[in-house]
DNA sequence: GTCTATACACAGATAGAC
DNA sequence: GTCTATCTGTGTATAGAC
């Protein structure tokens, strides 16, 4: 009982290293572009050796999904004992989180388009799980912030939540970056305003 | 100057029923996953025959976008005579246009991370000139609506725009799509008013 | 479980006859 | 310009020694 677990520890973290390693090259690449002979090189191990700890690049990919996800419980974990703020303000210290988390280069990034590994997510219990679980946390403020009139009552709330998942890898960041003209708290305050507040005037 | 002529039509009616599939493609799956094969085969000509319009699989796609640009203008062209409407007036029907197209399945999607797409793209003339165009007419508008007041003057007008350019392929709206839950023209007036109104109420 | 070497499949692009 | 057949590179995945 002291030897083994010892050797899964090292095992984890080494595993730890190449979904590490993933999360990165996803959020650089996206998944299509992103090569196993990459990841192999970028951890430092052979190709067949990653093949024994992930049985596909799909996998991989679901691995580096599932981090973020549970990333993102732990901040909403951390949000949880701020009692006095609003659901509005927590949501958008989500939202927050979450452009900070791409301006990291951190926020991995999947086709939305059909691929291989939409078949491989759909039947993915794990990534599953962390995604219900994000959705059901998401999906009771966005409920009591629209009881509360702090978000339009009249938009479903699945269109609430689908476009928080959205702006969590808005492109407009990565073209606002581009252009080199603001820093990266005013990108992500420029970016909070379009989302909540919308491109007209509010008078 | 009678036989010359024809055979050109002919030839550019061919090129136009290619370049309509790869649009079409473009749209239901994204460069990386549409084959050169499958292009082929959609038109039902040898793919030996496409490489003899167009030099490269990025030519073709450069080809898909610069057709859909310059609809876009022809829209444009058609809203510019309607002297009546306000600027937001006019860019709400730019946008409702875009969505229009995406629901039809006519939006070409682009990779936003890096690929050998982008490196043929930031060298192509006649994209780039319809894209500047595009942007220059879109621009105007966002200006004049801003002195207006009727958008934000605290938004960079770059921001504004590719907001515009983002919700136009944006993925809520094929989420929303995909519950089934909503019809296209339900779809098209959330995603405008989450786009102009944001998030929250407008009290 | 890590490595080197390799099998296998597929996609982009081309050769050469007609 | 269109076809069939082929070349070439590359990427996923595996075999087999250590």
């Amino acid at each position: 009982m002291a030897k083994l677990p010892f050797r899964q520890q090292v095992l984890k973290a080494r595993e730890d290293a190449i979904v590490a390693s993933v999360n990165r090259l996803l959020a650089e690449k996206g998944f299509d572009l992103m090569t196993v002979d990459e990841v192999a090189a970028d951890v430092g191990i052979a190709k067949a050796s990653l093949y024994k700890h992930f049985t596909s690049k799909e996998e991989l990919a679901a691995a580096a999904m599932v981090r973020v996800l549970e990333r993102a419980l732990a901040f909403l974990d951390g949000l949880r004992s701020d009692v006095q703020a609003s659901p509005l303000e927590q949501l958008k210290a989500v939202a927050r989180w979450a452009m900070q988390v791409q301006l990291a280069g951190e926020m991995p990034s999947l086709p939305s388009q059909n691929s291989s590994l939409r078949a491989v997510l759909v039947t993915h219990k794990v990534y599953l799980d962390r995604l219900m679980e994000v959705s059901d946390r998401l999906g009771a403020w966005i409920t009591a912030a629209q009881q509360r009139g702090e978000i339009d009552p009249a938009l479903p709330g699945e269109l609430v939540l689908y476009t928080l998942f959205a702006r969590a890898c808005d492109p407009v960041l990565g073209l606002l970056k581009l252009g080199g003209q603001y820093n990266d708290e005013r990108i992500i305050e420029l970016l909070l305003a379009t989302c909540f507040d919308g491109l007209r005037s509010r008078a």
